[in-house]
DNA sequence: GCAAAGCAAGAGCACTGCTCTCGTATTGAC
DNA sequence: GTCAATACGAGAGCAGTGCTCTTGCTTTGC
């Protein structure tokens, strides 16, 4: 990549990037499904062929759409995560982590579909986008790992396929948390993922009206889970 | 409705119900985008234009096959809670419901992510789902009621928001079930969607290769929540 | 300076949902 | 039984989609 671009580079990049910003706006608009290729090249005042010196298919700018969005949701979640001064307020952080996905989903309904709706027919995600996959979840491990270095422990019992699975996970990703402290940070992930799809995907609608109300007693529920059976002092954090 | 039916009727019941079939084969092996009404006219040998006599359009056929996945899913959850034998077994039952649950959900995946995975765009479900929408978590609700009529209490603290929403809850569906229950519970039926569709959408590829695994952790984490804080004599049921 | 590579445009293919028309077959009323 | 009303299937056609191929033009790098 040369420091001075050449005006084919430069062009190519301000290319890229409108297209997918009207990718993204189209997003927004219609969803994932109604993401037309035809309609960003009207809206670009292009051929629509010429868009494929760009992206090979529709699906690669969607695998670009959907690396962005994991790294816009990854970045919320760090960013809430940070905001909580004292570190060891973990039932705060957990709090803090756990609304900045559900508030990205509501404020981005689209994408939060995009990342955990119904995977598009026949495309399989491709080796790029996990790691960007993963980045909100390193934030719920970190705590987890937190948590327990602090003293935090758990007695629950674990059933034997989940300790193989999670004995592979600590190697693969070098993640120094117990079978006990992982099943609960997971079982909350499931929870809250759970009741932001329930609610995102209006399956909540004339059965809780409050936006959120469920969530909200999803994340104390698992909050509490997550600190209970521990060393003592460390629950703080009043109830919001 | 006559008692005996016209050739016309009966020709288009049978057609109604081939194009359905048909609808279901596609839904199956290519997923709700891929759903093509000239496909099945094809596969039917009938012009495309002769399926608008039978279905108004696209969504309309979608509608359909959404309301039959509700209904049968409904009716494997109603099967399954039958099976536990013991009424009182509300640990048997629950487990029973749940995996039913997830267990259609994986031999059917791409039903289940017409139900639950992303809306379609554009469509707002119609009056007729919302009643074979609820028939499976109709069960669940039954469960919780009959556990508060055993004896079953909870003394957890419910948000203001929650408690006006169940209040709004209980007269809207006649359900006599206290705050505590209804939180409990939705809160297990939000964790119980939340780890399956982690795992249908593929979300815990390379972090927990055992299927279901977390969805067990889940179920029985939240089993125990549903029983604890209970009037002594009634837990039962061992573990699997 | 000039060949090579990158790029935009246009035409075209195969597909989609959906509409309209037109002839035919089945109704239900008389 | 006759006959108008209705239901039906087929075909053509519209507007849209993703994607490919060819054809010129422009920028690049030797």
């Amino acid at each position: 990549m040369a420091v001075v671009a050449g005006i084919r580079e430069q062009a190519r990049a301000e290319h890229t990037a409108e297209i997918v910003r009207l990718a993204r706006q189209q997003l927004e608009r219609n969803g994932a499904a109604g993401l037309s290729l035809r309609a960003i090249a009207r809206d670009l005042g292009m051929a629509s062929s010429a868009l494929y010196r760009y992206f090979a298919s529709r699906d690669e700018l969607l695998t670009r759409l959907i690396i962005d969005s994991y790294d816009r949701l990854g970045a919320a979640v760090e960013h809430a995560d940070r905001t909580v001064k004292r570190r060891k307020d973990f039932l705060g952080r957990w709090r803090a982590m756990a609304h900045a996905i559900r508030s990205w989903a509501i404020a981005n309904p689209a994408e939060h579909s995009l990342l955990f709706g119904t995977p598009v027919p026949g495309y399989a995600a491709p080796q790029d986008t996990i790691g960007p996959a993963s980045r909100y979840t390193l934030v719920l491990i970190a705590l987890i790992v937190e948590m327990e270095a602090a003293g935090h422990t758990a007695t629950d019992k674990v059933p034997a396929t989940l300790r193989r699975d999670y004995a592979l996970f600590r190697s693969r990703f070098s993640v120094p948390a117990s079978d006990q402290m992982l099943m609960k940070g997971m079982a909350a992930w499931a929870g809250v993922m759970g009741a932001i799809n329930l609610e995102v995907f209006g399956h909540l609608n004339n059965v809780i009206d409050t936006p959120g109300a469920l969530f909200e007693a999803v994340v104390e529920l698992h909050g509490q889970q997550l600190i209970s059976g521990t060393s003592s002092t460390l629950q703080t954090s009043k109830r919001v």
